[in-house]
DNA sequence: GAGGATGATTTAAA
DNA sequence: TTTAAATCATCCTC
């Protein structure tokens, strides 16, 4: 029994310690009657192993039905078995630990966060929502967005289920086919279940990577979605006439200090019917106002860029905020000021500054305005801004030189008088939605 | 189709 | 955060 572990030494390097089936082979008399003839028996088998690939394919199965059924099979194997786990399989799997897929997470959560993978309701509607919010248009055509978006989304979501499906399924298969194989397989080879095992890992992983790359083009697919919604933001709409007038007169009525507060932006919107609920991104809310605040901003710049162009429209605002204003004037206080967001005394109306009306007039008594008509009413209306005005300064003595609108408000330095401190500016007057507006030009 | 008008977006500054 | 300024993209008129 002493030669026993230098034999497998000898072979292998490894020795008999820990292996039960040989040892035991070995022991219980049917492993041959002495030393030397298990040497040979041993030393054959190996040879026989060894040379098998040289032979036909049916001297080779002559030669694997004999080894099959050679009385030292069984324990040879086992000692195979062992020695393949404890050298291929020991290094191979210090080397296969992996970290859970810090990527395949971020996809798994995008698409549950954007309702592709996970419950088709909450957060797939609430994209959907959010997406529609940004992709703007109102009333109907959101809506209308809304469920084409969630239609398309809905597409995505089947088309990714249906490809997820297909994916786990044929994992399964080929997993059950490769077992299976490995099986039949470790009955003539040295296959142990360890071995199986690590198989069928590799397998999930290659079919797991497949479906991540499933996983990034859903992504992509929703990216790509989202942002043709968000794109539709581009697609401009005119706004109607009206709508037009309405943020002009208010425009040229605070033309001094054209920076209408959020109340008037908001009650604007309303009037022009501008407005639609807009998802910041920055803030996470619904914002309504950003239609208002484009069409001022750009109206501000391309105002002080070409006033030239932009004076005789002024003239005409000019002319329409005095007839209103001699309309309140005449028809007494109970027109005054209906709407006066920012006011301190009132609310829900638009701002005029006073600086404003008072520069109306002023440029109504100079130019455009055949003057005489405005009144005692205005004159003491205009009195009594200046009162004010010079007051609050906020409203520069230099305004008061009468030349028709843009020049006085802005200043030297190409910005606006008082410019933005919209918020600050009260006044009381009419709103633009009140002065009856030319909507057949 | 060209060119101007105009609403929307982006970027930088305060 | 708001605004100016520049720019883009689309609409509208001729």
């Amino acid at each position: 029994m002493d030669d026993q572990p230098r034999l497998m030494h000898s072979t292998h390097g490894v020795g008999m310690a820990g292996h039960p089936g040989l040892a035991q082979h070995m022991q219980d008399g049917t492993g041959g009657a002495d030393g030397e003839g298990r040497k040979q028996d041993i030393g054959d088998i190996l040879q026989q192993i060894m040379t098998i690939t040289d032979q036909s394919l049916d001297e080779a199965q002559a030669r694997k039905h004999a080894l099959n059924c050679h009385r030292m099979k069984p324990a040879l194997f086992n000692v195979l078995c062992e020695i393949k786990e404890k050298t291929v399989l020991s290094i191979r799997g210090a080397q296969e630990e992996e970290p859970p897929d810090a990527q395949l997470m971020r996809l798994d959560n995008m698409l549950l966060a954007e309702g592709v993978s996970g419950p088709e309701k909450g957060g797939g509607s609430a994209a959907a929502a959010a997406a529609a919010a940004a992709a703007g248009g109102g009333g109907s055509d959101n809506s209308v967005e809304h469920s084409d978006y969630r239609a398309k989304l809905s597409q995505i979501r089947q088309i990714y289920h249906t490809e997820l499906e297909k994916y786990e399924q044929a994992c399964n298969e080929f997993t059950t086919h490769v077992m299976n194989l490995l099986r039949e397989q470790s009955r003539t080879r040295p296959i142990s279940p360890k071995e199986i095992e690590r198989m069928v890992g590799i397998i999930h992983r290659k079919f797991s990577s497949i479906q991540m790359q499933l996983k990034q083009s859903t992504c992509e697919a929703v990216m790509i979605l989202r942002s043709r919604f968000l794109d539709a933001r581009r697609k401009r709409r005119n706004f109607n006439k009206q709508a037009t007038e309405i943020l002009n007169e208010y425009f040229y009525s605070h033309l001094s200090n054209p920076y209408p507060s959020e109340e008037a932006k908001e009650e604007l919107g309303k009037k022009c019917s501008i407005t639609v609920s807009q998802w910041s991104k920055d803030t996470k809310q619904l914002s309504n106002n950003l239609e208002v605040s484009n069409w001022f901003g750009n109206k501000r710049i391309r105002y002080k860029k070409n006033i030239g162009k932009f004076q005789e429209e002024a003239n005409m605002y000019a002319a329409k905020t005095a007839a209103t204003a001699t309309n309140v004037s005449t028809h007494g206080s109970q027109a005054n000021s209906p709407s006066t967001p920012n006011s301190a005394g009132s609310a829900g109306s638009f701002n005029m500054n006073s600086g404003d009306l008072f520069m109306s007039v002023q440029s109504l008594n100079g130019d455009s305005y055949q003057g005489a008509q405005v009144g005692a009413n205005i004159q003491s209306q205009v009195d009594t801004l200046r009162h004010v005005i010079s007051q609050t300064g906020g409203y520069s003595e230099s305004l008061a030189a009468s030349q028709i609108y843009s020049p006085q408000g802005i200043n030297a330095n190409g910005g606006w008088q008082d410019a933005p401190t919209p918020s600050s500016v009260t006044s009381p007057t009419e709103g633009p939605g009140s002065v009856h507006s030319d909507t057949s030009n």
